[in-house]
DNA sequence: CCGATTAGTATCGGGTCGATACTGAAAAGT
DNA sequence: ACTTTTCAGTATCGACCCGATACTAATCGG
């Protein structure tokens, strides 16, 4: 009964804090801050298009240095690998170690939402879901920010054959797998449903 | 199209971060941090019930050592009043200041949520808010802990007559705006819809 | 009236975070 | 070709968040 924005926008930063404690509960046992399982999730469903700190940075909505500063520690502790671009040999590419792929397995940062949501049913989820989506996609217009969604919802995204997928912006040849990941070129298909 | 929860999990964590992040934007000509607007528009809709540090502590998953800290500088800067109870001197009544209000009313926290949201129908909203309500409650139960919500989704919420309410499980009269205020005995009603 | 519990505060240290300044690579202008 | 500008990322610094621990004071339970 309650149509009002702002009570979803309360129930989203509510949710949120609630996970982001969660997080601080589940990396406490390696002294690890929410912050940092947060970026260790990112970088487990990142592409070619969204491994890099800049890219992170965008994501979490921190400044450049900040991470930086974030994926110096995840790297000392082996959590994460660092690796030069071959084309541009400014950028820095960034994916998971084994140690952290383990990690982030043993600690199920999802598993208390996963819980929380075993009574809606699919379908509201499934609403929910674009709703969020929809919002999402408005106020990255509204900032002229980057954003994040996987091909299946993208503009750009063709389909060459059964398995192969081709990105329409980059022109690159994407795996289905890798089109299921988080990209940061995404642009989002209006009226998908 | 998507059902999977942990979807809705990744737009609920990344709608939050970018909030924090427009916080920050509000905050920083009065540097203030993402927390203190937090808490400041937390005891702008906390009733009798809420409206101690240990409450907010539980609103934002922190420690009440940290909330006292938080709450310490929001006191300094004159944003908040702190105030003993009447009948149990331990513990500590807060509310905004004036200058608190103003400082609300005018960074407008929520505005870019509201730009956000535009586009998405009332039915949606409702749809989606009633999605992640469930979720939270379901959260709260499997963590044991409190509650937050308003009394007009309550199981204790009594009408006494057309303006004024009771709290079943305190015995408080209620006046009817106060109703619509964030209370930490909440306990939802199911099947309220 | 004395121990146990509870609300809140004080202090300390590790760590986040933005600001600023920097390095080195690529693009763009001449 | 060579300079200038832009861009990705790092280094350093200082302000502040945050939990842990220890503490005070008030209430509760016998």
């Amino acid at each position: 009964m309650d149509k009002n924005p702002l009570v979803l926008l309360e129930l989203v930063e509510r949710l949120a804090n609630l996970m982001r404690a969660e997080l601080r509960k589940a990396g406490a046992d390696e002294s690890l801050q929410p912050v940092h399982l947060h970026a260790l999730i990112y970088l487990s469903k990142a592409n070619r298009y969204s491994n890099t700190p800049q890219a992170l940075a965008a994501y979490l909505g921190l400044t450049k240095g900040t991470v930086s500063q974030t994926l110096l520690i995840l790297d000392r502790r082996g959590l994460i690998e660092r690796y030069q671009d071959d084309v541009d040999r400014r950028v820095v590419r960034l994916r998971l170690s084994t140690a952290g792929e383990q990690l982030l397995y043993e600690a199920q940062p999802a598993l208390a939402w996963q819980n929380a949501t075993r009574n809606i049913s699919p379908n509201r989820i499934r609403n929910a879901t674009s709703a969020l989506r929809e919002t999402l996609a408005t106020f990255q217009e509204d900032n002229e920010g980057a954003m994040f969604g996987s091909c299946t919802d993208c503009t750009h995204c063709q389909k060459l054959s059964q398995r192969i997928f081709r990105c329409g912006l980059m022109g690159d040849r994407l795996s289905g797998p890798e089109t299921r990941r988080l990209c940061w070129l995404h642009e989002a298909k209006r009226e998908g449903e």
